[in-house]
DNA sequence: CCAAAAGTGTTTTAGTTACACCCATGG
DNA sequence: CCATGGGTGTAACTAAAACACTTTTGG
């Protein structure tokens, strides 16, 4: 065996090599419900199943740029936050060939993903039904415009419950967040996500002076518009110095 | 682009591959130093450079079972905990062709860890010294047996100090910890792997404390040996009902 | 002036830190 | 009986939660 490895140090072009694509969890909170796209697949394996959106990584091309690429080609949205996810290997993941498949998640807010859904056609959202199971991550049900529960194709449930997971867990020590707000917010719609994330009622003073002693909000001195009450004061998120 | 994309989900076999490897940063604390392996390259490119133990990804075998694979021919060691970090894809992290890393990292007890070192000649350990930056991880200095600081080969680096983040990250809510540490231990000995990593001094009182009250610790009813003062009780670490 | 949600002040509670102290052991 | 680190009790501090309350808007 230390042979072959020695070997393949000298000329790993010998060797076969698996396929290596990405895949994309594109996730977002419509009307206090986290959703997440997924493509309707129409050919075998798993034909007529549902899956995320996924490519190929070009053999001049960095992950990074392939899960972008990925974003903008089939999802037909850019400039959303994305962040490798976790490597699925398994080798009987595909039953086609060998395929290694790197998992990236991204956030868009609400208004920005439904209006590329709609531009759409052959993307579908579907509402998830998330039990608390930790950060780790465990199995998400998955429903498509209020259908029946689904199963995703190949190892993606797995994938789906681990961007779960991670969302959770980054929830309150990162700005992924307002990745799922527009520019400028209320209050109450930050905590709108998080309770949508976290599956969880929160207490709104402590939620509200939790997040402005943070000093990641700015407000704008802008209020909300349209509401038969008092408007809410609109903030901005400010970046912390030390970045992520 | 869409055009390529759709040809590909059809005959991938028709493009050019990249190679996967699995880099290992293994990690132990020594004497109350982080400490980690690396080998020493004796060809192109980097040669003569301190690396990271990797080896290619079988063409039937799951990145894990290479992780695995890697852990026990080029370093010996078997029955470490093992965990994947992150997959680096940049283009030309290797000058010579394309490859695509998944980076694993593993833990070894203290004397486990010396005992493999020293029964290979061509391994080496380095100690490390690191700034902390939060859980993201940054820059590592690096130094093999008290000599001046080296930089790794590639962009090993970037992957250890990835590593360390992670381990800071996860060392307070998971049992991490315990995989540096014997089967049976003192809070003592808890607490110095503690204060190794984070790389700050605690309070006894409080940490003991935490640690009981968690209840992962089972007292065994033995003491310590071999002291000059009154001996410690040894602890073991139970793992909660939640996995992970 | 009423409904509804924004926003604030005050008390309680839980978890952690700090510090002082006692205990057990080998020499 | 003394030095050394193991182990414990208590008070102080801090951050969050709970709850009651005041404020501001549109209709």
């Amino acid at each position: 065996m230390d042979e072959t490895t020695h070997l393949e140090r000298y000329d790993p072009s010998a060797f076969e090599r698996p396929s290596v694509t990405v895949d994309l969890i594109l996730m977002s909170v419509i009307d206090g419900v986290p959703a997440v796209l997924l493509m309707r697949r129409d050919e075998a394996p798993f034909a007529a199943r549902w899956a995320l959106p996924g490519g190929f990584v070009g053999i001049g091309e960095s992950l990074d740029d392939a899960a972008r690429r990925v974003l903008a080609d089939k999802a037909h949205m850019a400039d959303a936050y994305v962040e490798q996810l976790y490597t699925f290997g398994a080798v009987e993941r595909d039953p086609r060939m060998r395929i290694i498949s790197v998992a990236y998640f991204a956030l868009l807010p609400a208004d920005r993903f439904v209006a590329a859904l709609t531009a759409t056609a052959e993307l579908s959202l579907a509402e998830l039904t998330v039990p608390w199971r930790g950060e780790t991550g465990g199995p998400v049900e998955v429903r498509v415009s209020g259908d029946d529960a689904v199963t995703l194709a190949f190892d993606h449930g797995e994938m789906l419950g681990l961007a779960m997971g991670r969302l959770r867990g980054k929830l309150d020590y990162s700005g992924v967040a307002f990745a799922l707000l527009p520019e400028r917010f209320t209050l109450r719609a930050l905590q709108d996500v998080y309770e949508a994330i976290l599956d969880t009622r929160l207490n709104k003073p402590a939620f509200r002076r939790r997040m402005l002693d943070r000093g990641w909000l700015q407000p704008t001195g802008e209020r909300e518009a349209g509401t038969s009450f008092r408007p809410a004061e609109l903030y901005r998120y400010r970046m912390p110095q030390e970045e992520q």
